[in-house]
RNA sequence: CGGGAUGUAGCGCAGUCCGGUUAGCGCGCUCGGUUCGGGACCGAGAAGUCGGAGGUUCAAAUCCUCUCAUCCCGACCA
């Protein structure tokens, strides 16, 4: 009880959210920094994670309707000056293509030639390139809707950047879609974030507060954007997805426009929505612990590792000879509609070093096999949602069963961790006083801890949202669609309000 | 982009203030042996153009100038 265990993660959670943030990056090889600034590698484990992200998603746009294709990463820059807000909101970040060649210099280098007679901007979002090809596409209403999903790299010339939660180059999937009428591009402005919602909730297994950003927080050029937004450990907010309802504004901008039912022409009504890699930043600060990666089992790259303990070459030909047999038997099951994969770990190390890597990696079960376990026809099983040496004993014939049930406990156990964190950590508050108070850092050597997120009364007025920002860096989250109406006054003016909105820190 | 810090072996660091033989330490790595069910131990060994460029000096990891990268704080950021 007095002696302190060492963590696999130095330092803890608690010691520097953000430096341990770093570390289990490293622990569990997600990623590293590259030679390129601001750009990240992605390593096997964490890409794989990216991929699952990849699969399951895909799966629930194909199910609403969607399909997937394919845009330029080059967009015009005239393109990009159609949409006023939308320049205003993205000129400071673009990375801008001005040449088509290299050159010998004449020093023994290279130099940049051949300039384009108009230079071509990195997307750093679609909208108004695939807005182009939409343009050609749509002609009748019965062409509508039109529901197009792109999974692409984006660049955004970030001064300040993270891995994974903020790098210049990114991953993405954007829908891009177009509709006949307003209510009907709502409805599906809604319906995806649902989805981002669901799959949050399912596969990351985080829970997500839906809403409305507010005029100020939205996307350049939207007419509303709705996010889902998720707490870290560190009680700071990450938001995790957006859905924008872009109106007739971009239609307007790129001439998407079809004949309607009455032969007269219409602009059309568009939406778009995206989730990043972000969301396996989201994954790292929701779960992880002071022993490095933990993750949900539906998103886990593998599922089972198995470790094989013994001495001579006798005990290794048994430990082996189970473990294979295991692993042969693990690796054909099914949970929830996920196949199960296994990492047999006979690496020249001792059994504690296998282990600990395991641990720092994230993989939901550990089963360690030794001589012993061979003799009895058992297996000593380990949960990542459970403390190390946590171990129960499973016979081999019930290890099957056992698996199919714990991984699926585990999801929810996760989910059901990080949900109360959350609700432990959203106060109601109703005086500027508190307020105040609650996002003022106890501990100046560590501003980074501070109260959650506070459910709060606020006017609607964008003056108050940027007095608070300014005050305590603190912004309106969102304001969320199950909110009551309630009678309030304002947290900053103290004027009369009728809904409470989350305020927050945020990534 | 502003303020601060850091950059020395694969990783983590000392040495820099006050210039001086052959640049150290821990982990890791290689080889040999003992170990192995909670991050093993003993012995031997390999590995560094001190982030890069330029300058000062008889002499630079150390001083000066410039530059690049990373981290923290700010500004910025669907």
């Amino acid at each position: 009880m007095s002696k302190k265990e060492r963590t696999a993660i130095q330092p803890t959670r608690e010691e520097n959210y953000a430096e341990w943030y770093q570390q289990v990056i490293k622990a569990a090889d997600l990623a590293e920094n590259s030679d390129v600034r601001g750009c990240m590698v992605i390593k096997p484990w964490g890409y794989a994670i990216w991929e699952n992200i990849q699969h399951s998603l895909d799966e629930m746009f194909r199910e609403t309707g969607h399909r997937n294709a394919y845009f330029p990463i080059f967009i015009p820059k005239s393109f990009f000056e159609k949409e006023a807000e939308h320049v205003e909101g993205f000129a400071k970040e673009c990375a801008v293509v001005t040449h088509s060649r290299l050159e010998h210099d004449g020093r023994g280098g290279l130099k940049a030639a051949g300039e384009l007679t108009e230079p071509y901007i990195v997307r750093p979002t679609s909208e108004t390139i695939i807005g182009s090809s939409f343009a050609k596409w749509v002609n009748s209403y019965r062409d509508l809707p039109l529901k197009i999903n792109q999974w692409a790299n984006i660049v955004r010339w970030e001064m300040r950047t993270r891995l994974f939660l903020r790098t210049t180059e990114f991953l993405w999937q954007e829908g891009h879609t177009v509709h006949e009428t307003r209510e009907e591009a709502m409805e599906e402005t809604l319906t995806m974030l649902d989805v981002y919602a669901h799959f949050a909730h399912e596969y990351l297994a985080i829970p997500v507060i839906k809403g409305e950003k507010t005029e100020g927080e939205k996307f350049p050029g939207a007419v509303n954007t709705y996010c889902i937004e998720a707490m870290m450990q560190d009680k700071k907010a990450l938001q995790s997805g957006t859905s924008h309802f872009l109106g007739q504004n971009f239609a307007k901008a790129s001439n998407i426009r079809f004949q309607n039912r009455e032969g007269e022409f219409d602009f059309a009504w568009t939406t778009s929505w995206g989730v990043s890699t972000r969301l396996i930043g989201a994954l790292i600060m929701a779960h992880s612990d002071d022993n490095g990666l933990v993750l949900p089992p539906r998103i886990a790259p593998a599922h089972v590792a198995i470790i094989p303990i013994y001495r001579s070459e006798e005990e290794k030909a048994a430990v082996l000879d189970l473990a294979k047999q295991i692993e042969e038997s693990l690796k054909h099951q099914h949970f929830d509609g996920i196949r199960i994969y296994t990492e047999l770990d006979d690496r020249e190390l001792t059994s504690s070093e296998r282990n600990w890597y395991w641990i720092k990696k994230g993989i939901p079960l550990r089963i360690e096999i030794g001589p012993r376990d061979v003799a009895s026809q058992s297996v000593m099983l380990a949960r990542r949602d459970q403390e190390p040496r946590d171990k129960q004993s499973v016979p081999v014939a019930d290890l099957i069963a056992t698996t199919l049930k714990v991984l699926p406990e585990m999801q929810t156990n996760l989910y059901g961790r990080a949900l109360r964190f959350r609700d432990e950590n959203i106060v109601k508050i109703d005086s500027r006083e508190e307020f105040y108070t609650f996002f003022t850092p106890q501990n100046a050597a560590q501003p980074e801890i501070h109260g959650g997120f506070a459910s709060s009364h606020w006017c609607g007025n964008e003056a108050c949202e940027e007095k608070i920002k300014d005050d305590l860096k603190v912004t309106i989250r969102c304001i969320p669609f199950d909110a009551k109406a309630e009678e309030g006054a304002c947290i900053c003016c103290g004027k009369a309000s009728t809904r409470r909105v989350f305020f927050a820190k945020s990534y």
